[in-house]
DNA sequence: GCGTGTGAATGCTTTCACAGCA
DNA sequence: TGCTGTGAAAGCATTCACACGC
């Protein structure tokens, strides 16, 4: 059961099951793989790919039951249960983070959020308590959390995420603009807003010639 | 002049740009491919390959010399002058953005904040005061902002883009758990925190079979 | 027919290995 | 000698095109 999946189709299977949660809602129960690469912004062919993976079985010549291929693929993905998550960093991004309510509604249950600052530590943030990332260990144990999203300065970010790691936490999701060293065993992805901001910089770039104000918005 | 350099490059050319900024500040003059590959965490026959896309000229049986590598990649990358961004959206995560100071020191100016929420119009997130979403093109215009951020709900995520689109801007990263529908001139990139979670999910539930959760694939 | 499932072909990315130059 | 720069090879990913079954 356990072949791995290519990388890119994990990456697309998040999205189609985004775009079947709404068809769910909508009480649509079957869908084309043309239906459903318009709505995830992919080929169809790609869309056939990639559900090929799971052996799913649409129907020739109809498509795919969407209840159907909605549980295949959150079962693929390992949503079939709640995941509980740490945050640490309670700043302005730590908090926005704690506070969306995006995680709950797909599986993910923020059961702790860390700050080292004293006059933070206690504040209630949504309906955490921010707890103090000297209790790190104890807390992450006693929560049971198993993922980990960290959202502190690049500075700091390599000892706590030693910290974590040595924990035993192998998932874990960086919003620090630095690179983490981890072992193997551990699943580290890497989210950085200034980053994108560059790479959009340097398609914008290549389009206007820039002078001295980039470019002229000439419609 | 300017070819156009493989995506994946560009995405890696932002980190050793990072890496060699810290370098700068430590006053480091030289380093070789395989340092620069430590830090980045990448092969260094992969930073060779990226960086002769530059026609970057290092050294041989030497490295390349720190400043004019970064200034090299930075021009490429069309960091010369800055960008000005707006962000559309002053919920947590537009404010958390709003008061990202790593924005600044890499060249982006947050030059306005958009809010439909009248509670919020007017308010002061940072050095910025939120404007109202109404008056989105002229401010816009009057700002002069080639960038946009999208920090808003996936239910309006589309209706804005289309605006922010006729208005003239060419680049959009959003942070809107949607599949937004954009021209090919425009360049839209997409992070999304519960998906990145999800890929997680995935990984972490092919390693040790939930011990608490209901349910295992079945044989 | 129609739309899935899939080998085969194309294109993109990374790695290898070594020639060439300080 | 040491490290860059780069063709050639290997490894992924996407697209094509069409057989197959409803």
């Amino acid at each position: 059961m356990t072949r791995q999946l290519p990388s890119a189709t994990v990456a697309r299977l998040t999205v189609y099951l985004r775009s079947l949660s709404a068809m769910l809602a909508d009480g649509v129960e079957r869908v084309s793989s043309e239906a459903l690469a318009e709505t995830a912004g992919v080929s169809s062919s790609n869309v056939r790919k990639d559900l090929s993976y799971l052996g799913s079985h649409g129907t020739r010549g109809v498509g795919y039951e969407v209840q159907r291929l909605s549980g295949n693929i959150a079962a693929t993905l390992g949503l079939t249960h709640d995941w509980r998550v740490a945050i640490v960093g309670a700043g302005n991004l730590g908090r926005a983070l704690a506070r969306y309510t995006g995680f709950e509604s797909r599986g993910f249950d923020v059961v702790a959020l860390f700050d080292a600052d004293q006059l933070i530590v206690g504040n209630e943030v949504g309906w955490l308590r921010v707890s103090d990332v000297r209790d790190l260990e104890v807390v992450l144990a006693r929560t049971r959390a198993t993922m980990v999203v960290l959202a502190l300065p690049g500075t700091v970010a390599q000892q706590v995420c030693d910290r974590v790691v040595a924990a035993g936490v192998h998932s874990i999701l960086s919003f620090a603009p630095v690179v983490l060293q981890v072992p193997d065993s551990v699943n580290l992805r890497k989210v950085d807003m200034a980053t994108e901001l560059q790479i959009l910089a340097y398609h914008a770039q290549r389009i206007h010639e820039p002078g001295d104000g980039p470019g002229r918005p000439s419609a």
